[in-house]
This record gives structure tokens, sequence and C-alpha cells, in this order.
RNA sequence: GCGCUUGUAGCUCAGCAGGAUAGAGCGACCGCCUCCUAAGCGGUAGGUCAUCGGUUCGAUUCCGAUCAAGCGCACCA
């Protein structure tokens, strides 16, 4: 028999599935029904017709593909549910258990033995592994995200871009892709200028030395407060930013005083969050190579003044013109973007750059990807802005010039400080009580930023962030702790893909299904870079293996109880392998 | 005004190339721990899929218009 293991998990998947391997046709159940139908619709359609109407229907009671006979009935000149009935009367169905015909669909139900064999067997061989696919060919991705404000606290806006960002890096991965995370720290521009402002105005060494990012803030808000009254202060912020970037002494030193500050606080939430970036090049980093992008635009003609502003018009882009320059000559957001788009491109050679940055700057991208389309540089296809929704509070936007922020490093400590509450009560005498209050407050964090659609805005409400019951991070925490316990309850057996597993059973059915779908999850959550369909996976997984849990009995002795384990065994591999790549912690007991 | 995004149950959201009675979670009400972790399982109630047209045998899904919301529209990032 040839081998079918490998493709089987993707008969699930409505995307294109590749039939054949590189050498050998390989076992395929959508193709099993196709093959089934072709014999006995005798040329009336073709066959990659009748594969691509194959669909899945709505409830596992119905079967596993369904073919819908409408399409046949203006051909032949039948009701389709005269058709349906004629198929199932001359179809071969011993390859199945149970091909039915329901009104006008054709419902064919899989055999539950052979398919829960190959699938668990496959788990079981390849461990962490399942799910990998190659679809990058190891290309070089850098991922432009998390970049915080320089004296500023990171808010949850940042725990969009950062928790986002880690995610698709790790999806990345797994489908072979060479993530590389940059965080692009906003380290530079005019904002400098009215911070080393507001420091000297109202500020005091000691002050900031106590307590760095806070004190810095309230000088900025309090800037923003106050030029209102006295826009005579923007003139004097604009003149600090030239000398910084002229490189005067007193403004550099100040800068680098106040970014290492910063930093350090941020090493100390990504560090809570469990994210690693591969490079801190922020805005400042590109401060030098910003005159070559100036000069390649002049080269290519595309630099023209206007209002005494250097600018790109990109006007047959449909786009407001790009600024280049200010009037006082000193450079811009998407100048230093420029730079880092170049930079990039020399230093990793990329098969995608991506910015996983908000959805209110999708118009700086598409300038940013057509000015470098002027400059001839036919790789600006490959940028991809991943764009997300808003964070609101009480429907309005968060502003730090406002000082309406939400401060992360509060809500992952409330966060931390209920999942201890609820250790307390529900499972006291827990090993590592501290650890697993971190994982599942974190967790539960990370995962309600993940478990919508990027696009989503949402209205911030703590105690919906740090719900702990329901579609929640810890849910699928609870679950996985599950099925490690009884795992450790039948002294962790040994399970190897030498073995035979099967299963028949209803519950079971539901569960192997959902686990034959998760590399079908991984590709389109790689495709669309779209974490939450990993999420939303992780609990229909946790959901349907609960419901199983409820309703089996697993430590029962029988033939079939190193089958159930090993049922248990991929429940845990996959729900850890979908949390892993959330940037979630799956503890073993919780 | 122009552009982008969004409009599905009281709330938060799924519904993946159009197809079978529109699904979850939360909230409400009601059940289930002599048995593998009740952070769980099950049930009841709750929907003109924003509106109007078009394409189609068939539209929540595709197209157009309208309405509503959020965001953006050069010297911030």
């Amino acid at each position: 028999m040839v081998p079918r293991v490998y493709l089987v998990s993707y008969i699930f998947s409505n995307v294109g599935v590749f039939l054949y391997t590189k050498k050998e046709k390989v076992m395929d159940y959508k193709k099993l029904v196709t093959d089934a139908l072709v014999k006995v619709l005798d040329g009336q359609i073709q066959e990659d017709k009748v594969y691509q109407l194959l669909e899945k229907p709505k409830s596992l009671e119905l079967g596993d593909f369904a073919f819908p006979a409408f399409p046949l009935a203006k051909v032949m000149h039948k009701a389709p549910q005269t058709i349906a009935a004629e198929i199932v009367a001359q179809i071969d169905q011993t390859d199945f258990q149970k091909i039915a015909a329901v009104g006008p669909y054709v419902n064919f139900f899989l055999d539950k033995r052979n398919f829960s064999a190959d699938i668990l067997q496959q788990v079981i061989g390849e461990g962490t592994k399942y799910g990998n696919q190659n679809i990058g060919n190891a290309g070089n991705v850098p991922i432009d995200m998390s970049s915080p404000n320089i004296a500023k606290p990171m808010s949850m806006g940042h725990l969009r871009s950062t928790v986002i960002g880690n995610s698709i890096a790790k999806i990345l991965q797994k489908t072979n892709y060479n993530p590389i995370k940059i965080n692009h720290l906003g380290d530079w521009g005019t904002q400098f200028g009215k911070l080393i402002e507001a420091y000297k105005l109202w500020g005091s060494e000691e002050e900031v030395k106590a307590d760095p990012i806070n004190k810095l803030l309230e000088y900025y808000v309090r800037f923003h407060q106050e030029d209102v009254a006295h826009p005579e202060l923007d003139e004097e912020a604009r003149a600090w930013f030239k000398k910084l970037e002229d490189g005067d002494e007193e403004a550099v030193h100040l800068w680098k005083w106040f970014r290492e500050e910063s930093l350090k606080s941020f090493m100390k939430i990504y560090g809570i969050l469990g994210v690693e970036f591969d490079s801190y090049n922020g805005e400042a980093f590109y401060n030098d190579k910003m005159n070559e992008v100036v000069s390649l635009l002049e080269k290519r003609h595309l630099l023209k003044e206007s209002q005494g502003a250097q600018i790109v018009d990109l006007e047959k882009y449909d786009l407001n013109p790009a600024l280049i320059k200010k009037t006082d000559g000193a450079t811009l957001y998407i100048t230093r973007d420029l730079a880092a788009a170049i930079y990039r491109k020399r230093t990793y050679d990329f098969a995608q750059s991506l910015y996983v940055v908000g959805n209110e700057q999708t118009n700086h991208f598409k300038q940013l990807k057509a000015v470098l389309n002027e400059m001839g540089e036919s790789w600006s296809e490959d940028i991809h802005h991943i764009p997300f929704g808003l964070i609101t509070q009480g429907g309005k936007k968060l502003s730090t010039r406002a000082g309406r922020v939400i401060l992360l490093e509060e809500v992952l400590d409330d966060a931390i400080k209920l999942a201890e509450k609820q250790i307390a009560a529900k499972n006291p005498n827990l090993n590592n009580k501290e650890k697993v209050a971190d994982q599942v407050g974190v967790g539960a964090v990370i995962f309600h930023d993940l478990k919508n659609e990027r696009m989503n805005n949402f209205d911030f409400d703590l105690e919906e962030v740090v719900r702990f019951e329901g579609e929640t991070g810890p849910y699928v925490q609870y679950s996985h702790a599950r099925a490690m316990s009884i795992l450790r309850k039948a002294d962790n057996p040994e399970l190897t893909a030498e073995l035979t597993y099967q299963l028949e059973d209803e519950d079971s059915w539901e569960v192997i299904t959902k686990i034959a779908a998760f590399p079908a999850v991984i590709k389109r959550a790689a495709e669309e870079y779209e974490p939450s369909v990993v999420a939303k996976y992780s609990l229909h997984l946790a959901k349907a293996f609960n419901k199983y849990y409820a309703h089996t009995k697993i430590l029962v002795e029988d033939k079939q109880t190193l089958s159930r384990l090993a049922l248990v065994q991929s429940v845990a591999t996959v729900l850890n392998e979908s949390l892993r790549l959330l940037g979630v912690q799956a503890p073993e007991e919780m």
C-alpha cells in the first residue's frame, strides 16, 4: 500500500490540495471520494470539477464529505434529489463506512478505523514537528514589530504589535521561513526635541532617576498641554531635535540617557511576555543612512520642492506626496523607513519584509512602497504591511499625548494576581504556583489579543482581558493540563508510531478530525499572517477534547486503552504546539 | 469631501474559493462532581446576517448603491 500517512491531514483543507508528492501519488481521502463519484457519473461532469465541488458538511452527523448534486441537475435534466439517490444506488461503497443521499446531497462517511489509525500514527511519529511544512524555502523574513517609543511607557497598543509579530514569526518558522524579529525602536524624531525642551524646563535628574519612564511621560504630556498656549515651545523643540541630529553634546547625552532607561523597562516587559528580538536597530540607527536615500532620490530626479520642503510626488499612485525633508532640513518618518527598507534588503536579502503596525498607518506604507517602486527597487512588492485594529477605551482612541494610556505592565500585573487568586481557589495544592500564575495570567492577556481577527478594533475591558473561563487562553491551557494529567496517571505510556491505534466512536471522531485539520490551519495562518486562525483552532480542539473527556472514560483497561492514550497524547501535542505558536505557555499542571 | 477598515443573537466574535435547520463564548435561567483536574460538561431562552438592488438553480458569503461607526488625509511617529 502506498504511504498515505503524510498527506492524510490535508483532507479537511478547502484550499487547493496537492495530490502528488515529488515522485509518487499519495493517498488522499478527498481524491478517494472523487474517484468513487467519477466512476458512476459517466462523464457528465469533469473530475476536477467534482473534486472542487466536494465540501465539508455543517455537522459531522452528515458525514465527512458532501457532494451537492445541484450543478448536475441542468445537464442531466433531473431533480438534484433524484440524482443524489441514483448516485448512491450505483456507487461502490467498499472504501467507506457509509454513503448516503440526504436530499440533494451525497454524503460520505470515512472509514473511522483506517483514518484514525493514519492520523494518530502520524502525530505520534512526528511529535511537535506535526504540521511543519515547506512554504518558505528558508527565505528570510524581517518582521518589524513592537517598536515602542523611547521615553513613553508601553501601552496595550504595543502589546498588539508585539504579540501579533511574535506569533507570525513562529508560524512562519513552522512553514520554513526564517523570521528576523526587529524592534524598530522609536528612538528618534522631533518628539525628542520636545522631551529635551520639557526636561530642561521642568525636569530634574533626581526625579528622572527615581522613576524614569513615568517622569519622562509626565514631561511629555505637560509639554503638549502647555504648547497650546505657548506655540513658541514647538520652535524650541524643533531646534533641540536639529541639535540632536547635528550631534550637539548635551542633546546627545540626554538622548542616550533617556533611551537607556526606557530600554531597561521595556526589557522587563518583554521578559514577562517571553518575546525576544534579533535586532533593536531603531530609527536612530538609520540616522547616518539617510543622506544616501536623499541622494538616490536626487539621482533619479524624484525630489521636488514644495512649500520649502522636499517631497516625492505620488500623484500617479493616487497618494499624497511623501515628505522626505522638512523646511528646516530635518528628516521624517518615511525618510527613515526608506533607509531601513533598503538596509534590510541589503542585509537580509529578504523573501518578504513585514511591518506589524497599526491599521492607521496604511497610507504610510503605501507611500513607502510607492517611493521604492519609483526608485526602481522591484522588491518593493515583497514589502507587506500587516495592519491591526485599534484598542480604544470608552470608544476613544488612546493617546499618549492626551495622557490617556493603558499601561501594559499594570495589565500584566493584574492578570498575574488574578491568576494567583484563581489557583488559590481551584487548586491550592498545585506545585510551582508562582510560575503557573505567570503562565496563566500572561497567557490570558496574549490569547485575548490574538483570538480575534487582527483587523477588529476592540474596546479595552480589563475583566474581559483577564477572563479565565470560556473562549480564553486558560481554557486551552487547562485542556492541555488535563491531557497531561491523564498521561501521568497512565505512567507516561510508550507510544510509538510502529503501533496501530484505532478508534471508531463518535466522540473521538470529532477530536480526530480536528487533529487532522492542523496542518491546513497552519498553512492558512501563514498565508494570511493571521494568528487568530490558530487561536480559534486551539479553542475548537480543546472543546472537542473536553467533550470527549466528559463522555469517555479513558483510563480503563480494554483493547483500545492504548489507542485512547494515543489520542490524548496527540491532543496534548497539538494544543501545546498551537499555544507555542501564539507565544503562550502550556503548563503541565494548573 | 476623498481613501482605508468594519457592520451577523443583549455583549464579544466565528462562519475558510456561494449551497442542507446561520454557530461559539460571555451574560440570563436550569441540570451534572461516591469516577481520569467542575478553569469542565449538558440543556433552555435569544438572530428581518445594517438597508436596497444585481449576478445565480441557490447569496450572511460575490458585485453595486445607500446608511452607520472607526481610522487616515504633507513639515508627529
